[in-house]
DNA sequence: AGTTGCTTTGAAATCGTTTGCGTTACAACA
DNA sequence: TGTTGTAACGCAAACGATTTCAAAGCAACT
């Protein structure tokens, strides 16, 4: 039942307890023959060294803790696996805070701070002020997932979704729609607005004579009453571009039980290109948000963050790219 | 940059050391106002105390291991998700631990020795016997998820896939069926193999004429062709049970490209009901399996370990149940 | 006043590592 | 042979909590 300390495997082996530590740790001196039967003799014991007692001495704990929100979109999931895959790699620990459900800690950040995490990144919507002042105040780094956040002193990764609202606008003009539709959530990310306001712009640039200007969709079973409503609207819209690809996959569900034909009757654009919108039945035109770069972007800057803690801030926008499909018109010659 | 340790907490309330940890543990004896002022100052001074520090005396980390295979499937999402909110809410850390991709350790469960984590969940396919010997050698606690290992001294918690495949032959039976195919996928693991077992059992028992064994998809992308050779074989199946929803998915689409109408000329049962099948443009039929029935049970198994370790072993089967949409025939009356 | 039993308290040991520092051993050089 | 520089090594001090133990305080008894 007890686990074999560094003590026991400094007697078996017959040398000091500093040896056996230095037998693990790359860069100190220690006689090669020595090392090897130190080695051995842990091996055999069965050996592992405490990394809870090693951070207690260091205080690295080789612990990241990530802050998720909601999770029901694929996304989210995605985001998930690949961060928890590329971590492990680089030999850290991923630790899952979600921030609803706070149980009784108060929250995700507090919670990194109690771990003694060694950064904590946050990809929920929203982030409370005073956790985040506590994570600055010992030195805690803190690196914002999918918005960029100018006030706060802190690493940001998010989407290009002013890029991304501007693709979608512009292809919808060149095939000829005139009555948009910006369909975004309820709980307005700023990833949201920021794709809504793009989109809109070019819109009122180009001078397309009807905009309605969003939608909202409550919740993820009401996607696609609310896209039924939205779409059999006073004003008929003849295209919509959704914040996510779920919404646009509830749209384009709603647009066939209505009877409108996707894209001749409406046209359909979503945001990150999950697996499903590449399925058969769908094909959707969607703005392609690659995960690996944005996971990819997100350690860069953790590692960069933990060697130079006093760096300067980044602020990073990952690039978009339109994915055209099916559920647009085609561009024509 | 440093952090407010008890110690400085202990000299600013003028109080000892003792008295402040005494202050946060519930249990203990304290003088109720003394109790009060500690927090007070504590919380004024944003001390909060080292679980790491904690762990080292207690060897109880309140950290969860979460041994995690492929997660491509939605179905994995859900259940790390539902995990995550399920141990937030108990008090207990989420440490995730790809199987895949080890790292510099040697793997999950050996990451779950080294973390000191108080239980390891192992949702992976597989499972290193020497991993699971050394967690059972300093008396770590192994759950083991989605198959039910009668060897090893192992708590498990399963699908009642026996009971999954029974309900599945008996529907496509009572609707007519007497080709039916098994759709697994290539790496099959122990779930697979009993869905398929029940499954085939049920068919030949009722002497149905012809029977394509299985039929096997090998990756995620590939499904759709491997489902259109499948389907289109020499012996054309009226019906495909499939070992997942994310199987069942692509044979739809794959019956839809090759005109094949569906449930009518091929009916598809899927497993797991993750919630794309319930969207309009599939209404699969499929063997509802509760993730968060499977969680809970997960979890209770794990609070009755921890209490008692020497508890007798529990292996429990999940129950699963038909739901029956749009893609198999109709019963009749 | 003496005894008993309970609560409150703080000193000190403990958990399992890492690491700074001083010593020793040994090879290389003058 | 004497000196010096370097590598190897072990002691002991942290790291920041919890918890045991014994002492002290106090009220209620006899």
């Amino acid at each position: 039942m007890k686990r074999v300390t560094i003590r026991e495997v400094a007697e078996t082996a017959g040398v000091s307890i500093s040896a056996v530590s230095r037998a693990f740790s790359e860069g100190s001196s220690l006689a090669p023959e020595k090392r090897i039967r130190v080695r051995e003799v842990a091996e055999r014991l069965g050996y592992r060294p405490s990394s809870i007692a090693r951070g207690l001495v260091t205080s690295r704990t080789n612990c990241v803790t990530l802050v998720t929100g909601d999770m029901s979109d694929p996304f989210d999931a995605m985001f998930l696996e690949e961060m928890a895959e590329a971590l492990s790699e680089r030999g850290k620990r991923l630790i899952v805070a979600p921030a609803s459900k706070q149980g009784p800690q108060r929250g995700g950040m507090f919670q990194a701070l109690d771990d003694r995490s060694d950064v904590v990144i946050v990809a929920a919507g929203t982030m409370p002020l005073d956790a985040s002042d506590a994570c600055a105040r010992v030195g805690l780094p803190v690196i914002l997932a999918g918005r960029i956040l100018e006030s706060a002193g802190i690493d940001c990764v998010a989407a290009d979704n002013e890029e991304g609202g501007r693709l979608a606008a512009q292809l919808l003009l060149r095939t000829g729609c005139r009555h948009p539709v910006y369909f975004g959530s309820a709980k307005r990310s700023m990833a949201d607005r920021e794709r809504q306001e793009s989109f809109s712009r070019i819109f009122r640039n180009s001078g397309a004579e009807i905009i309605v200007e969003h939608a909202i969709a409550r919740s993820m079973e009401t996607i696609f009453d609310d896209a039924t409503l939205m779409l059999s609207g006073r004003t008929q819209p003849d295209s919509v571009f959704c914040a996510t690809d779920r919404l646009a996959l509830g749209v384009i569900e709603a647009a066939r039980a209505l009877g409108l034909s996707v894209p001749e009757q409406v046209s359909v654009i979503g945001f990150n290109n999950i697996p499903a919108s590449a399925w058969r039945s769908y094909r959707l035109t969607t703005i392609d948000y690659p995960v690996s770069m944005v996971v990819k972007a997100i350690l860069d800057t953790m590692d960069q963050r933990l060697a130079n803690p006093a760096r300067k801030l980044q602020r990073k926008r990952i690039p978009v790219s339109l994915l055209i499909r099916d559920t647009t018109r085609s561009l024509g010659q």
